[in-house]
DNA sequence: AGTATATTGGACAAAATTGTCCATTAACTC
DNA sequence: GAGTTAATGGACAATTTTGTCCAATATACT
């Protein structure tokens, strides 16, 4: 169970692109700047979703990125998966090699609650809970 | 929202430590090879625990570590937050300066939610939630 | 006092994450 | 076809996290 900046980043950037009606693609100069992620490391998330199929991309004038998918059919589990491989690791927090509820290390109760919380958090939301309406304010980083 | 290795070594350890009822001090080595946290990025973790005031310490012959309260004290909130400063960070996902329920980011709502989750657990439970008894098998990266 | 033990602290090293730069490729416009 | 636009890919840099080494300090035992 793991949780980092690049996942928060996509999660960002995808919460972004749902609030976006437009049918046009949108560029990712203009992702970066308004959800205030690195252009060129947000670049590489991008390239991620799309490999997920989470995302459509398209090159040259009038290009830019779509969802691929209808809002409803992305779930957070998917975008956080994209990026990051550790998130939902299965491995045991207390490093038994077989952790289970058969085999149960010392955490194991405790942590398969928050492992579950979290994952069904992660498995129930798709882009269509996001709010929708134009960001009221900018981020503190952008310049 | 952040949840990382060290965060997790932290839990591990003192799990660890919840379940062993001798009174004599655990020396940092026997924690490293019981746990499988390398020696002294463990004595790192240790020191910041001592730090925050969740386990005593002693040095010198027949030394090493105990919990400095009752099991039922140590919320795992106390053992992630004195390692890991990020992980109940109140940065919002989205980069708002500032967000909240009046000035909500697409993302409060359902982030929100995780949020409360993964906290009120870490609030909820302590170190007499741990499983109590031996280990039943060891770490897959001991040797 | 002297020796062994164990934490502590500081410096350092390796690895992973995060961020940047630039050349290439694909697509669109005229 | 020439020029412009925007994603892509690769190399690289900075930063943070994770891991290691060793000297210093404190404690206990004889």
């Amino acid at each position: 169970m793991r949780l980092n900046q690049t996942a928060e980043y996509a999660l960002r950037v995808m919460a972004y692109l749902a609030t976006q009606d437009n049918q046009e693609p949108i560029k990712s100069k203009e992702l970066a700047k308004t959800t205030g992620i690195p252009l060129f490391y947000l670049s590489k998330i991008m390239r991620r979703l799309v490999v997920a199929g989470l995302v459509q991309s398209q090159k040259g004038h009038g290009g830019g990125f779509t969802l691929a998918k209808p809002r409803s059919e992305i779930h957070f589990i998917d975008i956080i998966q994209s990026v990051s491989s550790e998130f939902s690791t299965k491995r045991c927090v207390f490093g038994y090699a077989r952790c289970g509820d058969e085999n149960p290390c010392p955490l194991h109760p405790t942590w398969k609650i928050l492992r579950n919380q979290i994952l069904s958090w992660a498995n129930k939301f798709t882009l269509e809970d996001v709010a929708k309406g134009e960001p009221i304010e900018l981020p503190d980083d952008v310049v």
